[in-house]
DNA sequence: TTGCTCCTCACGTCACGTGAGGTGGC
DNA sequence: TTGCTCCTCACGTCACGTGAGGTGGC
């Protein structure tokens, strides 16, 4: 029968010698035998063990995962959790690497119209673009509300009309109201708006904010610096 | 002006206190002030700082390059470089837990199809899967070397043609045979067959594969265990 | 005075890599 | 006998997490 020692079934494995001490060590895969000078010796199965570990590391497993992959009580059941786990991890970790290279690319292209660069500016770079983020979540985040806000008045008016039961639209109207109030409040907290006379950035009043006209991105608001009154940019700010 | 403790620094980034007393420890962010009792103190500027390390970090950025970047001697070409280095490395992690992905689906959808299994019949499926991706490998090797071989034979042949310089193509002739024999070793060394009628395992003699009648994934061969002369089925074999 | 926050060690994580110093086996 | 391989410690990696035991600051 053939047998190997720690270095031949490294190579045959491609990895290195620690690397098989190592899950001895785990006891992952124990050797079949040993010199009477304390060298490991390994067999043909232990060779295609091995094979399979390495196998189910380079999915990406953990130690331990392979370790009760191995343990031979396993049912169909265990192996196909543990995949879908790391399938699940997996995805979870390309949809990460993803946003991360989106904002890469859009740093990247901001520092190239920049031109010269400090600390500073590199610095207030990812400030705004951290506040775009946040903006566009904020957005999200109202939208959603907004759909829920939608949904609940409409099924509580189709609820009026077919069957005559009218609480649930008196409820539902409360709710609706009180999320109205709760959403403007929460907006006008974390926007701030820039005149664009004297670039000065401002938190207008509430009173003002809340009925003045306004675009998507702007707003007709009064310059507290230089006393315009003109269309404001609006940014996210979350400070206070 | 604004003071930050530790704590709330920590807060409005984010993150853990501990986090932020590592950065110190790290030289990324160090305190503006500290009290008589030993406190760390953040000044509105130190805010901006970590907030601007936090970003860096959350593009995956380690430690070490983050103190690059701040080292303020830095120019538009570093930071570039930097950037373009974690690009770089994101979309090579993104590729292979794409490949890890393919995989575990395969594993998946032989397991669903296996039923029953044991840690033996787990290991058979994924070395069958890993001898198969061996042999598109070569496969795919072959086809490179291929072309390789076309494109000199046809320069060397248009040489030829156009000019009178007829030795580049016996130069190339001879690269072109002896890549054909090596190629043809290789292949052979690495493959074995399938008898379909006993399912023995075995390489052929080279003499008779070499001219056997073939399609893509089967041979014509004698089973050395049976005896029959049938289509086997190749694969994969790269054991000695 | 009482909680709460913060401080500094210092070990733990994960899968090995990398010596050091010693020995087995051809 | 001479290289080469292998052996066992044991520290290092990376970015913190997690106590322990002590103290500052409202």
């Amino acid at each position: 029968m053939q047998k190997y020692t720690t270095g031949e079934l490294a190579e045959r494995c491609g990895v290195t010698v620690r690397t098989v001490q190592y899950y001895d060590e785990r006891e992952l895969l124990s050797p079949s035998e040993l010199t009477d000078g304390g060298r490991r010796l390994y067999s043909e199965d232990d060779l295609k063990k091995m094979k399979f570990i390495c196998f189910l590391r380079d999915l990406g497993l953990s130690i331990k995962d392979v370790g009760k992959i191995l343990k031979e009580d396993n049912s169909e059941k265990v192996v196909t959790l543990l995949l879908k786990k790391q399938q699940a991890l997996l995805e979870e970790e390309v949809a990460e690497r993803r946003v991360r290279l989106d904002r890469i690319s859009e740093l990247l292209s901001a520092v190239k119209q920049a031109g010269e660069l400090s600390v500073k500016s590199l610095s207030g770079i990812t400030q705004k673009m951290e506040n775009k983020i946040k903006r566009k979540k904020m957005i999200a985040k109202m939208i959603a509300i907004g759909v829920v806000m939608d949904v609940i008045e409409i099924g509580a008016v189709l609820l009026w009309t077919f069957t005559g039961i009218w609480w649930p639209f008196a409820v539902g109207m409360a709710i609706v109201v009180a999320l109205g109030i709760w959403m403007s409040v929460y907006y006008f907290k974390r926007t701030a708006y820039i005149c664009p006379e004297c670039t000065k950035v401002f938190k207008p009043k509430f009173k003002e904010s809340f009925f003045a006209y306004h675009t998507p991105k702007t707003r007709k608001l009064t310059c507290p610096k230089c006393g315009r009154k003109s269309m404001c940019v609006e940014i996210y700010d979350d400070n206070n």
